[in-house]
Parts: C-alpha cells; structure tokens; sequence
DNA sequence: GTGCGTGCAAAATCTTTGCATACGC
DNA sequence: GCGTATGCAAAGATTTTGCACGCAC
C-alpha cells in the first residue's frame, strides 16, 4: 500500500519500454500510476484517463492517452476490456488475479468481477484440443443483479 | 436443412416484431436469412453484412443495417460479440449451442468456437455468489494458434 | 546530439440520427 | 390510411495520424 509498489511498476515499465529503445516518459508514468491508483477493479476509458488526468492537473492529451493505452496492453501492464456499451475499457493486470472474470449486469451495468479455476483450465483445454497455447482467458457473464431482477419481474406482466 | 429453418425464423422473426407493432420487412428478413445461411459459427460485423448483401443484389442501406443488427440481437435472434480488434460483430443465436465460446488467435485473427458445461457451471456459481441471475455467459480465450507459435519462437530471440 | 514521444489539429472509422418518402399492416 | 421502416446525408462518437517541436537517453 506504500508507494513501493508504484516504483515497481516504474521500474517494470522502464524495463520494457528499454528492451525495444522507447523512453519512460512523465506521461507513461503518469497513466500507468492513475490505474494504480483507482485498483486493479476500477475499467476505465480512454475518456476516464484524460478526465481523471485533467482534474489531478496533469495535462496529458488524448491522443497520447491512446497512443499509451495501447503500449501499455502491448507490455502486459493493462488489460483491454470490451463489456458492451460504448468504447473500449481498461484495467490494471494485476498480478494477483491473473485470469480473473467479469459478471455485467444487463439491466444497470454494475459490474463484479470474480475468479475461477474450473473456468480457466477449461479455456485451456480447449485451446489445447486443437493446438492453440492459452494466453488468457476472460468469462464475461451477463446477468441480472438482485435490484433489477426486482424491475424485471414488475415490467414482465 | 432444408429451408424449413429459414420459414421457422421467418415466423419467429415476425411473431416478436408483430408483438410490439413493429413490422417484417424485406430488409429484416434478408439481413436475418444471411446470417443463417452462413452458419452460426461466423462472425459478421456491419460492414460484412453491407458487403454481402450487395454482393448478392439486395441493396439495403448501412443504416438500416445497423437499425436491424440492434433489433434482431433485442430479439435474441443474434448474440453481439467483441472480440477485440475494430468494431462489434454478430451471429446468430443458435438454440444447439446456447452459451459457446471462442478462441481467438492473437497472432491472425483465427476464431474457434467451444462448448464447456463446466465454464457455464461456474458462471452461475459465480452469478449466483452474489445473488445475480445468470442470462448468458461467454468465455474468451486468447491464444496462440499453432501456425503463429512457429513465428513467435522465431521472433524471440 | 539523436531520434522517440508529445501535442495539436485534421482525418479516418464506426455508428447514430433527422427527415422525407415508401410500404407493411 | 396510419404509422413504422427505409434511404440518404449529415452529425456524433471514438480512435488514429501527420508534422513540428521537446525531451529521454
């Protein structure tokens, strides 16, 4: 919780930027450390990142953001998400939850995330069932959460 | 086989549109009988639609392909799928395989698709975990098919 | 100092929408 | 005939890109 771990990502992020002759930046920094800061949890937008990034005055543009975005999901740092809705989503790659799964909520789009063996080593199987090697695997479940199952059934007759 | 099918979606198509005073129109129709004549293993976007509707002489409007895309996937008729790259694609919601699942090769795009009871098991155990109701649930994997594994162990040192 | 990265604005994509006309019901 | 659906083109939303300058190395 301290703020060794940020200089662990830093240190992890120069690392690869430097394999391949690219430059740890303030604004690489700068990003990579908003979703540290927000939780491996928290999904963001290319949007978020500019609007957090604004309001903690550190001006950084859009199009940097994407360009850092996908550098970042290039390097492993981040994951991209695409749970519906408008846009790409965004967030941290932990390494505490290295597969974890993502349950939406089709009625409010709240979201949870959880995790699972038996789904993991079934994508694996499968992927090993015809020759392809597992990177990663995602279960987006959609779903009803209690509030809106209680919606559902007033509207549904 | 036979083009029983295409008459059973046709009514299945107009008996959901007729149920909220809406109408079946050629274009609907059509944009529907593409998706089953190409199976339900294929991943469409709007622009394929576009394409292959043209190809075969029905002129229908990007628009509107769009406009029917929305109503058919409300209608249960076709899933909405994200696997990454640009832009959403679609397929048609088969009842022989409810909740399947797909492989993507992050090398070059190649999609499998894959059932597993014990993937949807554990979406529901999860769901349920925290009082959410399972509608539909999806696990991507993200693997490198055996071509492309070649190339990787070429490229890394 | 070299050359990668940034910011800006323009462009390219992808998707939605306003409006007049067409047509399913 | 009524009112929804379509086509067209324009607008919106999202993401990418060209270029000159700045800064990490």
């Amino acid at each position: 919780m301290s703020s060794s771990s940020f200089a662990g990502s830093d240190r992890t992020l120069a690392l690869g930027l430097h394999q391949d002759g690219r430059r740890l930046t303030p604004q690489r920094r700068i990003v990579l450390q908003l979703f540290e800061s927000v939780g491996s949890g928290k999904h963001l937008s290319a949007e978020d990142v500019h609007h957090h990034l604004l309001q903690a005055n550190s001006k950084v543009s859009l199009a940097t953001i994407y360009r850092t975005l996908r550098l970042l999901v290039s390097l492993g740092l981040l994951h991209e998400l695409e749970l519906s809705e408008g846009g790409h989503r965004f967030e941290l790659a932990s390494h505490d939850q290295p597969d974890h799964h993502h349950l939406v909520c089709i009625g409010c789009g709240r979201t949870e995330e959880f995790e699972s063996d038996s789904v993991l080593e079934a994508g694996r199987n499968a992927a090993e069932n015809i020759g392809f090697k597992l990177i990663e695997s995602t279960l987006n479940v959609r779903a009803l959460c209690p509030s809106c199952q209680k919606q559902d059934m007033n509207i549904s007759s």
